[in-house]
DNA sequence: GATCTACTTTTGAATGACTAAAAACAAGAC
DNA sequence: GTCTTGTTTTTAGTCATTCAAAAGTAGATC
C-alpha cells in the first residue's frame, strides 16, 4: 500500500524514505505539531530517528511546498499539511493550541492591503489569538 | 525636557530609569528593531547596559502595552511603539526587513473570524509577505 | 538482480535568542 | 536623607534549531 505519501514525495522530487511518508503521516493525524512531537510519535515506529532527522525532512517537506511552517509567537514552529487553501489560525495565548480557521470574508480581501508600501506582496497570513475552550474553563 | 516618555512610563507602572527611555526613544527613531539593534543603539548612550537589560525592559515595557512585540517566521523579535491602532506588517522573505500597513478594509473585518472553533478572541495580527523594495532590485 | 552515485540520515557539536537567579543598585515614597 | 522595593547587572543555563562530516540507502543504470 502506497498511503499515497509516496507518490506525493517522489512528485516533490524528493526520494521516498520512511522517515518522510511517516512525517508526513503524523501531520495528517496531528497538525500543527511541533518538531519535537512529531519526532516522538515518528520514534514510536522507527527506532534510530533523530530530532535532527525530523528538522531535516520537516526542512525539505516544507521547501516543496509539501508542508507549511507556522511560527506563532511565543511557541516553537508547527507543521501541518494543509496547504494553498488560503486558511489561516487561532493561536491560544494561554497554552499554545492552534486551530484552524477557513478564510474569513469569501477569496481573500486580506491579501491585499492598501498601501503596500512598494513591496512585491506573495502571501498574507492571519493569526487570531484568543483563549481556546479548555483554558476558557480554567 | 521630559520627552514625554516619563509620563508614560510611569503612567504603566512602572519606574522611570534612563534604560527605559532610551529604549522607547531608540523604538521611536527605529521601529521593527530587535532586541540586539536596540542594544548597540542604547548602548551608544548608556554604556554599561547590557544584552539582557535589554530584554528585561523590553519584556516589561511590553507587558504594559507601552510597545508591541511581533514575531515574524525566521527572524528574531521585532518591537514598535505603535500599538492599538489596529496596523499590519510587510515582511520581507528575503532581508527580513519590517514595514507598516494601515488596516486594509476599513475598521477590522479580518478581526471576526466566521467560526471560531470555540475561541475567545481577543486581537488579529496579519502579515503580508514578499519582496522589500531593496531585494526586487537585486 | 548487482552496482554505483547522489541524496538522506545519523552522529556529534555549535549557535543564537532568550530566560533564570542572585547580588548590587537606584527610583521615589516617606 | 532614609528606606523599601522595583531594576539592572552579572553569570549561567536552556531550548529549538542549524551545521558538518561520516555512514547509509534510494533508485537510476547496467
Amino acid at each position: 500500500m502506497t498511503d499515497g505519501y509516496e507518490q506525493l514525495i517522489r512528485g516533490a522530487g524528493l526520494r521516498v524514505t520512511a522517515g518522510r511518508v511517516a512525517v508526513l503521516r503524523t501531520l495528517d493525524t496531528r497538525p500543527h505539531s511541533d518538531a519535537d512531537a512529531i519526532h516522538r510519535i515518528v520514534a514510536g515506529e522507527l527506532e534510530n530517528t533523530s530530532i535532527q532527522s525530523v528538522h531535516n525532512i520537516l526542512g525539505d517537506l516544507a521547501g516543496t511546498g509539501l508542508i507549511r511552517r507556522i511560527v506563532p509567537a511565543g511557541s516553537s514552529a508547527r507543521y501541518e499539511r494543509r496547504v494553498d487553501d488560503n486558511h489561516h489560525h487561532l493561536v491560544c495565548t494561554e497554552c499554545g493550541a492552534v486551530s484552524d480557521v477557513d478564510c474569513v470574508v469569501g477569496a481573500a480581501p486580506c491579501l491585499t492591503p492598501a498601501d503596500t508600501g512598494g513591496f512585491a506582496v506573495a502571501t498574507a497570513e492571519v493569526t487570531f489569538w484568543g483563549l481556546c475552550p479548555r483554558c476558557q474553563a480554567a
